[in-house]
DNA sequence: GCAGACTTGGAAACCGCTTTCCGGGAGGTC
DNA sequence: GACCTCCCGGAAAGCGGTTTCCAAGTCTGC
């Protein structure tokens, strides 16, 4: 590969100046060397070796994602919104997926450190195994105490900024919109017990019926995923409205219903949570709680990057989209 | 940051032998000596830092994956068929949106270059303009020229390996397949002229047709998203099948047929073409062309590790599937 | 015309790690 | 017991840049 002590070379002047005319610095080069070294750099194809560069500068620029499965559409949102957000820093990003594996993530976490990432986003739901969450934990701090910056969409666990759904208070909100239309038999489709959103998002919704003086939902436990909303939704009982914990499985469960000749919402209403834009087209329209993923995903970049001392978590809250696969009881 | 000399230091041992142990040599080290490093590493929390390793190495761990658009589930699919092979190779991957800009790409390139990543990924399609086409040839050549390796998905234009669907074959399938439910008139959402997939599809199709001795499609251009299918729709004429060059811009079109009281299949019948899986709950089912995304993403990866000498370019089938978006004539 | 303030180019130290090359000690052979 | 290997630890030379520190000009202003 050329390197720079080529072009210097093929330009006649030191590595110190052609390093000031190609690699940004504060001093001035004249106009005349400058030309020669940009010549030379041209006439040879030279690239920065940017593992030297971040050696030699002691900060890199570039910013690590982690999500869990960059082929569901909640994830490449996020990753998105915060890519877009990276490439206006200037940053580049690399990006892992554990598939769900927390030790793949703190693995993960491990190698980005090694790269000495600048920042590292941490996307997804936390498992509620305070074991793993602390070998994470301790992964970051070890992170951290090296002067790396991290943030986190999803449950405020990890001591790190926190870009924090509000899923209780919008599952809240939604059961109360469904009540309103009349509904009082109602099942949750609720995702793995031990993954924080879909529990917070069981518990919010849960709470609200019982406020309500309405009487608890099934819960139905499941993965958290298309298939498992699928699944699940062949346990429902004589419930005429279920919430699926995310849109995800809200699609699922559709699908199972539709298999089994049971029409939606006629038969029975069905909501999600997310508002995946992928799924707009979807039929019958899926009611549900829009989160603004794209901007959570830059936020988290943002507040990761952000020097401040203080951990900050950002609540982020839903808003009920009410669509045509619920129906008012009469 | 904790060093390797930190390390060594508390170790009482040299870099040298510090180096041994913990970042894998074929050299041995004493047990004795070994274990007193590894708990002096552990102690002070150490990671190697890859940038460093990387230079003095000369080879690094990481390939890079160029896509258009992360939450688009064909990108998606592909990346993460890439992703998961790389994963297997104990590679990083360091991922890029251009958001369909053509520059974009070729900055990508260069910096990736400059990353001396391993390999890089270049994935979708390519836009027939020669000059554009020409400047990320020659900036890969570059790339190359170092010694960096390259594979594209998509249209066999660059000169390095390339898995290349068979969109003009799986086109022309398509509308034998059509045909044969007695189809005659019909109508192609064939996306932007100048992208050389969209471009393929529709000549495959209308190749078909002609071969049949069908009239020739009405041939409807537009963006290559959901809204261009959308958009499209709008304009078709009294065709009874439209073919939409990817399923996504199929969703849009049948979202414009629903609005518009159009029933499908029964007023008119619409095809895609990819099978995008997140799209395999869709009502109605989506007729199209499944091409093995995954697959095609990891065998990239392969190719643009693999060490032989001559461009191959391979070739992957599309397999026609019938669903109820489309009727049969009767 | 000259002191002093700025500019600008180059030499060299350094970033953190790998790896070659040396050297000393242990073990094996005759 | 002498000689040869083999094994393993350490010193030091890079890897390809950045940046500090000097030194030599180049401009000012009076």
């Amino acid at each position: 590969m050329v390197t720079l002590e080529d072009v210097a070379k093929q330009a006649g002047v030191s590595l110190a100046t052609a390093s000031r005319v190609l690699n940004g610095s504060t001093r001035q080069v004249g106009a005349a060397l400058r030309a020669r070294v940009e010549q030379a750099a041209d006439e040879l194809g030279y690239r920065a070796n940017i593992a030297a560069q971040t050696l030699a500068r002691g900060a890199s620029n570039v910013i690590g994602i982690v999500v869990h499965d960059l082929t569901d559409p909640y994830f490449a949102a996020l990753a998105d919104g915060a890519m877009r957000a990276a490439a206006t820093e200037g940053l580049l990003v690399m990006v892992g997926t554990t598939h769900r594996d927390p030790e793949q993530e703190i693995a993960y976490v491990a190698t980005l450190h090694a790269q000495r990432v600048r920042a590292v986003l941490l996307v997804g739901s936390r498992v509620a195994d305070p074991a793993v969450t602390g070998r994470l934990r301790d992964e970051l701090a070890r992170y951290q105490a090296g002067g790396g910056r991290a943030a986190c969409v999803g449950q405020d666990l990890l001591g790190v900024d926190t870009v924090a759904p509000a899923n209780r208070q919008g599952a809240a909100e939604l059961a109360r919109a469904l009540a309103g239309l009349g509904h009082t038999k109602f099942a949750v489709l609720a995702g793995p017990p031990h993954l924080v959103t879909a529990a917070d998002r069981c518990a919010g919704f849960a709470g609200a019926l019982g406020e309500l003086g309405l009487p608890a939902p099934q819960v139905i436990h499941g993965p958290f995923d298309r298939d498992g909303g699928y699944a699940a939704a062949q346990q429902v009982g004589d419930a005429t409205c279920v919430f699926a914990v995310n849109d995800v499985m809200a699609v699922g469960a559709l699908a199972a219903c539709r298999e089994r000749g049971i029409r939606v919402p006629e038969d029975v209403s069905v909501a999600g949570f997310d508002d995946i834009v992928t799924l707009r087209d979807h039929v019958p329209a899926l009611t549900t709680v829009r989160l603004p993923l794209k901007d959570m995903g830059a936020r988290a970049l943002v507040l990761a990057l952000n020097e401040d001392d203080p951990v900050v978590v950002e609540q982020v809250a839903g808003e009920v989209v009410l669509r045509e696969s619920v129906r008012r009881m009469t």
